[in-house]
DNA sequence: TAATACATACCTTCAGTTGGTATTAAAGTT
DNA sequence: AACTTTAATACCAACTGAAGGTATGTATTA
């Protein structure tokens, strides 16, 4: 559930004073990058036009965009590859921290994915992924080609090493980890009340307890709890 | 896995000698649809135009098109419908099937998720959903909107009347059950091996008793295997 | 001087519209 | 029952507009 967490909604780029170019391009390109993701989470992918992503640059034109970016497709790529960008650090972190076993790496993932949610204010309203499908797909997308195998699995696979973990199943239950915190119990996915959302910690807690692993506590389902809050405070 | 069963690749419609009009246009109204679910499919609903669709048909034009539906958009939602129609049939009749407990139906409904499957003989290569991003999240959408609350929601809450079936979550359960069942076991979603989805299998089945349900038994799992293999076979 | 960072104008593709025509079904007439 | 009239239907052909993308030019920087 940490994906998608790090954009700042609709707080409008200041106009520069045209000028013919700019010294720092990477500027403009992040202004791209930000302007987009803004735009691709509020109205979805398919009902952004390159002119509202020019109208949310500051005087910049279409020139501009297509000096940086090919196609309105790359520009999606770029967007989401900036998202996984700041997911993987976290993870590789994890995944490579001496200091734990894979029980113990387990557990901090599961932790920071409900704690880096919480620190956008959310300004407007941010609809469902079911409707903006391109998103949705890119997020699945990302789960079971960057996130399983790069970090979870590798980390189960750790802690059967280290002893901290049984499993016959490694990248089963990787996958159906991520699926259950990142998209089962995602506020951009399955908009639930904070209730729901807590019945549905409980639930998976009593899942994994099934299966022997005690990964989520009381304190962890509060803060999923809270998440969810925030989440439906701005509706 | 039972959903996007019943559609026929790439049987190309007999040509009809030129008529100014049809005198029965169901005909015409299910030949567009039968047309677009196979373009849909098999290029994705971003990459069919409304040329594609009509290059597809006997010979008809935009004109048609247009009178039947007013949108592409309205093209794949009725697609889409046709396709719910089909699942929601079987769910409906197991759900009020008045000689099976509660347990029971959620075995028949496992069973016939599986059986469904194998009846189309896949001519044409099926690209993954997560390149179909429309297509995704409307599964992703039925499963949530319509099998779970209309279906399988009240199924588990009659086998708690029963007896038959005991937890605490039987929202969440169902929920889980489906996105294991439909999404995460679809060949379509999760392109795996017949050894992988074997794995899977008994993954789900272990942590279904870990739960106290006996759902998934061998024949059940061979049964999903074979699917597999189909699909693997065309590949 | 060459490459870069844009701007401007144009092109293309595709979803959707408009106005018409032939066909069918229904209603009225004999 | 046959025949005409009328209205709605099923479709065709040509057009429109919006949006993605391109080509070319120009000022700026390295």
């Amino acid at each position: 559930m940490i994906m998608y967490a790090n954009y700042i909604p609709t707080v409008c780029m200041e106009e520069k004073k045209t000028m013919a170019r700019n010294k720092y391009p990477e500027e403009t390109l992040n202004q791209i990058l930000t302007v987009s993701l803004n735009l691709f989470m509020e109205k979805g992918y398919e009902h952004t036009s390159i002119q509202d992503i020019i109208n949310g640059l500051g005087g910049l034109t279409k020139g501009a965009v297509y000096h940086h970016f090919k196609s309105k497709e790359e520009i999606l790529q770029a967007v989401i590859g900036r998202l996984n960008q700041g997911v993987d650090e976290v993870y590789a972190s994890i995944r490579d921290d001496k200091s734990l076993n894979g029980h113990e790496k387990l557990r901090k993932i599961f932790r920071v994915s409900l704690n880096d949610h919480s620190k956008p204010e959310m300004t407007s309203t941010i609809p469902n992924l079911l409707d903006n499908p391109r998103m949705l797909a890119a997020l699945l997308r990302n789960i079971t080609e960057e996130s399983v195998p790069k970090y979870i699995q590798p980390i189960i696979e750790h802690g059967l090493a280290d002893g901290s973990i049984k499993t016959d199943y490694p990248k089963e239950l990787s996958e159906v980890l991520m699926l259950m915190g990142n998209l089962w119990l995602n506020p951009l996915v399955f908009s639930d009340t904070t209730e729901n959302a807590l019945r549905k910690c409980r639930f998976l807690q009593q899942v994994l307890l099934g299966l022997g692993f005690d990964l989520l506590d009381d304190q962890m389902i509060e803060r999923c709890g809270q998440l969810f809050r925030v989440y439906n405070e701005k509706a």
